[in-house]
DNA sequence: GACGTGAATAAAAACGTTTTTATTTTCATT
DNA sequence: AATGAAAATAAAAACGTTTTTATTCACGTC
């Protein structure tokens, strides 16, 4: 009854404590603490007031195992086989830190699964369903044809994609409109006179390599010319890619007299191509980008880019993974981001002849 | 006994439908999956067997509320509060990915908890230990007297750090040899005729802006040269500060006729300064840098610079925190770096006069 | 043959919750 | 005053483990 123990490693304080400390029994306490409506408010409140002045917080594992919930939110991270060229990826930076911001006021916790390619990443998909890892995930680098959005979709698993397949699936999703922006970037070249564009793009079974060929295709078709499609550059996104496609491609018989790359690694890439063949960006040679990390503006010149906020992104989808996971219907939870064009001395279309 | 449900939807097997399956107590079946000496070994192949049949794996929450560990590790990963460099931590997916291949044969897994500072780190460095969030954690940008350093030592909880204090503690951590790199940088400058010599570096407080400029001062002081200390310019690492520090360098009464850059944002900054003030890298101007992701190749013209893969870091750091979460003597867990040089043709010191 | 010993296994308790079920109390209605 | 419903709270069970304690059994020893 009255051990006078003092008690020299206290253990953090449970339900348990907030029992014998109020007099209630611990089912009480815990309806209390959720704020449920069949206890007494008078209780409520001096259960919260009781649960403050000791500090008392709800341990995660118990929850947990009751619950069968694990409070955690997983992404799943790509990390590239291209070792050499290390700048892929580094958007990810950006997007941890927008979901960790949407989780903020949440119960969740954030946690990151890398994968080496899209079939590891359907398997720890399938682990983190199976294992219960995770109540909800998060991926991106999305194929045409993804497996993994049709394994989550199928299991009803919550989830928010960065990117779209092009199955007529229902699911939760940020993306960018890389159709509109490869056709804005490409009518734009074509409106400063340009008729040869090369589009240093991504392979092909991502689906935003094939959204951003659909709108390069279009912006041709709208001016009532034949596209440059022979000047389409496939491959990883490093700067080595960069560089070595914009050799190869103003090598050839008949060379782009303008770039569209994917992103600023393969831009860096391209610039640096194009110096060591002594070409002169801005004279001899347009570059529209589109922009990761909003470096584009050190570049030398300075690159002409539609830019878009990957925190932005990283938020959205955040959020879209609350939601989902609190039930919400995937059908409300689609976000399509139109980036901005962010205009650079560099490009001064129009004021050359064709 | 005999009832004949198809079990439309079966849950995961636990430990008590191995029990049902092998005939053994529950008590027997997790002494035996964790391989105790006090079981059978004729027991412990059946019911490995077994286990391995149904696909049997250990529930973590059960496991997590038994024992008290959460088999988590913690990253803190800083949000710079310069939203408009986005630059900045591009190199933390490397460190990521770096930890996540070193504890992948465990069974601990990755949660990322942003930042904002060193203040915010250290709540939320308590916040994980007081409400068992993790079992071990990692963190970096180190201050010269860090307070997340004092607090993680004095609970005694296990911690790596990506970079050290100045206080003699013991503690793991992993370190790039700052002080010699700078000093490298330094000396090879002054050997190439270059007295005076601009430092961007990071901001005081920080424990490796420190070390850089001892080893600055010591490459002069070994040449017996007085060291251009008014040339070291200090802030944060965005690309922009490298072009305002360089612009503002060089229109001085008595500039500098080199750079050492702390990172390849602060390097493209720098580019971007010169190429404004129409000077040449490697004819007017020659830089060093120190290379985070392996893109100075690509500058024009290329960058000589310090290379250390990140990503080895981060293994590093993955590996320490296991063995440190392990019980192991912290110690032994220290490890030092020292970048190698690359030499690119931007840099031909020796070559030129004074 | 009783007895201690050691090996092997089983039973029970515990971790901190939530949820279901049971009990008590209050109070209006008859 | 008895009854019943509603409100408030308590008790108990459950989630899936690990660990401590208890039980059983075989065997050699006195």
């Amino acid at each position: 009854m009255s051990e006078n123990e003092p008690a020299p490693r206290r253990s953090p304080p449970t339900i348990k404590t907030l029992a014998e400390l109020t007099g209630y029994s611990i089912a009480t306490i815990s309806k209390a603490l959720r704020d449920s409506p069949v206890v007494a408010q008078a209780t409520k409140d001096a259960i919260f007031k009781a649960a403050q002045e000791i500090g008392y917080q709800a341990n995660a594992r118990g929850m947990a195992l009751r619950t069968g919930k694990t409070y955690q939110a997983a992404i799943l991270m790509p990390v590239t086989a291209v070792r050499d060229y290390e700048w892929d990826g580094v958007e990810y930076t950006q997007i941890l830190s927008g979901i960790s911001q949407a989780l903020e006021g949440s119960d969740y916790r954030l946690s990151v699964h890398v994968i080496r390619d899209v079939q590891d990443g359907c398997e720890t998909a399938r682990r983190i369903m199976d294992q219960g890892l995770a109540d909800g995930i998060i991926f991106s680098g999305i194929l045409a044809d993804d497996p993994r959005i049709d394994l989550l979709v199928e299991s009803q698993f919550p989830f928010v994609s960065l990117g779209r397949c092009r199955k007529p699936l229902v699911y939760a999703h940020v993306d960018i409109d890389n159709e509109w922006a490869a056709f804005a970037a490409t009518a734009r070249l074509i409106a400063g006179g340009h008729r040869r564009i090369a589009l240093i793009n991504p392979q092909r079974p991502l689906s935003y390599a094939m959204d951003r060929i659909d709108g390069f295709s279009r912006a041709f078709s709208e001016a009532g010319i034949e596209a440059s499609g022979d000047l389409v550059a496939e491959g990883d996104l490093s700067t080595r890619f960069g560089r070595e496609s914009a050799i190869d491609l103003l090598r050839r018989a008949k060379p782009p007299t303008a770039f569209i790359c994917i992103n600023e690694s393969t831009t860096l890439g391209v610039l640096s191509g194009l110096g060591s063949l002594g070409r002169q960006v801005g004279t001899d040679i347009d570059v529209i980008a589109y922009d990761d990390i909003n470096v584009s503006a050190y570049f030398t010149p300075p690159i002409t880019t539609f830019y878009q906020p990957i925190e932005v992104l990283g938020r959205t989808l955040g959020q879209f993974l609350l939601q989902r996971m609190a039930g919400e219907d995937p059908q409300t939870l689609r976000q399509v981001f139109r980036p901005t064009l962010i205009e650079r001395q560099s490009d001064n279309l129009g004021g050359r002849p064709a």
